[in-house]
DNA sequence: TAGGCCATCTGGTCCT
DNA sequence: AGGACCAGATGGCCTA
């Protein structure tokens, strides 16, 4: 059995190369939120939504202020801007809006302050004619409070909006780090949350045991609780059939070491009787199957990186394919040239904190370890490349070609006479010059 | 057309 | 008082 080196080697490996369109629930973000129709059709919504309801609840707003409300929804041409930041208000202009409309509404405010005092004396003469209401009285709207408060409403509704923001940014950083990131083809909200779940969890368990898992292992792992359409997804990443790292449907596959099974099955192939997927497997989308040959057949069992494929043909409807190297290696990279808002985690953050408290096994933990029958040592090393193969390091993802191509680590200590602290603070020390490798 | 996902609005609650 | 956080509601978009 062929083993492998050192699993955050390949971990980066099985970042995507797909090159289908929607995410892994068939959506197409891009499409949605990057030209201009899908902008467009937002602003629709946002309009449409806001004015049908103000229309219809039973609130005492007056025609201007449904105007005005819905109005709010002030979208400025962000047409320049891309990927979803094209939905995003602007919060300069949005602020200054907010800043505009409150002085109005001081005004507003100060012009009626009497026509309000008029108003409660009246309230006063007519309730004497009736009984007396109690409790707090209940102030009367009058225009001037209800420019109040509908300025209140749409600042909070600014700041709201600006938290989900910053909400799905840290989502979309979370992407960026866990298995399978593609700009085209985003996990949804729920099964990124998960994934990362996953994955952290399936990192603490190779720290903890120093070992690295068989690559259907490692996929269960990452997989558990996933839809059926991101377990497909996530296995068109891996290069590897699901059927074959469904828990139910383990084949020969179990027991196979990450490496030796990529050998074994350069190919991303459907068996006949398996209905097809959604998205994401051989059948669905062939830059899966390119994807696989290309990596694992091409480059044998050792995994390493392959190089910058050319940018497949695409039909004009079709969204681009996400080059490996673009979505994973370009926003991740440490190059200054890479754009991503603040420093990015490397692909595996390992940092020494996790926390290695170990609860009673979940069902994940049982099935983790279930198939971990193939785990290998970890200071093993990586089988040479094929013959005839020659590493590509290229000029622009030089920082990273080290986190895949590992040379052999003539230092390496073997685990087995380590205490698990050893082990840990070790194994951070060789992942950190990994991933600062420079 | 149903269901999944999403962005947004909204009112309530808690905290500073 | 004002802001952060939260959950419910709503309606659009997309795919099966």
């Amino acid at each position: 059995m062929a083993t492998f080196p050192l699993l955050p080697s390949f971990l980066p490996f099985i970042r995507p190369q797909y090159g289908s369109t929607g995410n892994a629930n068939g959506r197409c973000h891009d499409l949605r939120h990057s030209n201009a129709e899908g902008h467009e059709a937002t602003i629709r919504t946002l309009n449409t939504n806001t004015t049908h309801r103000i229309m219809t609840k039973s609130c005492t707003e007056e025609p201007s202020m449904i105007e005005s409300q819905a109005g709010s929804a002030n979208w400025t041409d962000k047409k320049q801007k891309p990927g979803h930041e094209a939905m995003r208000q602007d919060p300069e202009n949005d602020e200054e809006e907010a800043v505009h409309r409150l002085e109005d509404a001081h005004e507003l405010e100060e012009e009626e302050e009497e026509e309000e005092e008029e108003e409660e004396e009246e309230e006063e003469g007519d309730d004497a004619s009736k009984p007396k209401r109690r409790g707090p009285k209940k102030k009367k709207m009058t225009k001037a409070r209800l420019q109040r408060f509908k300025m209140r409403r749409m600042k909070a509704n600014a700041r709201e909006r600006n938290r989900m923001h910053g909400l799905n940014d840290a989502l979309e950083s979370l992407r960026k780090v866990v298995p399978c990131y593609s700009k085209t083809q985003k996990l949804s909200k729920i099964e990124t949350l998960r994934l990362a779940k996953n994955y952290i969890w399936a990192l603490s368990e190779i720290l903890r045991s120093g070992e690295s898992p068989d690559l259907v292992s490692f996929v269960q792992a990452l997989c558990k609780g996933l839809s059926q359409p991101t377990t497909n997804l996530v296995a068109g990443c891996l290069q590897l059939n699901p059927r074959t790292f469904l828990p139910e449907q383990q084949s020969h596959a179990h027991g196979a070491s990450v490496a030796s099974y990529a050998s074994m099955h350069p190919y991303c192939y459907q068996s006949p009787g398996l209905p097809s997927p959604p998205y994401g497997a051989a059948d669905g989308a062939p830059h899966h199957a390119f994807h696989a040959k290309t990596a694992a057949h091409a480059y044998g069992s050792t995994l390493l990186l392959p190089p910058p494929p050319p940018p497949p043909p695409q039909p004009p409807s079709a969204l681009q394919a996400e080059p490996f190297y673009d979505a994973a290696l370009a926003d991740c990279a440490h190059s200054p040239a890479a754009s991503f808002d603040g420093p990015l985690s490397p692909p595996l953050s390992v940092n020494g904190n996790f926390s290695f408290k170990h609860e009673p096994p979940s069902e994940f933990e049982k099935t983790y370890h279930a198939f971990g029958g193939g785990v290998q040592p970890y200071h093993h090393h990586a089988p040479p490349p094929p013959p005839g193969h020659h590493h590509h390091h290229h000029p622009h993802h030089h920082h990273h070609a080290a986190l895949y191509d590992l040379p052999p680590m003539e230092n390496v200590v073997p685990y087995e006479g380590h205490s698990h602290h050893e082990r840990v603070v070790h194994m951070n020390a060789q992942l950190n010059a990994i991933f600062h490798d420079s």
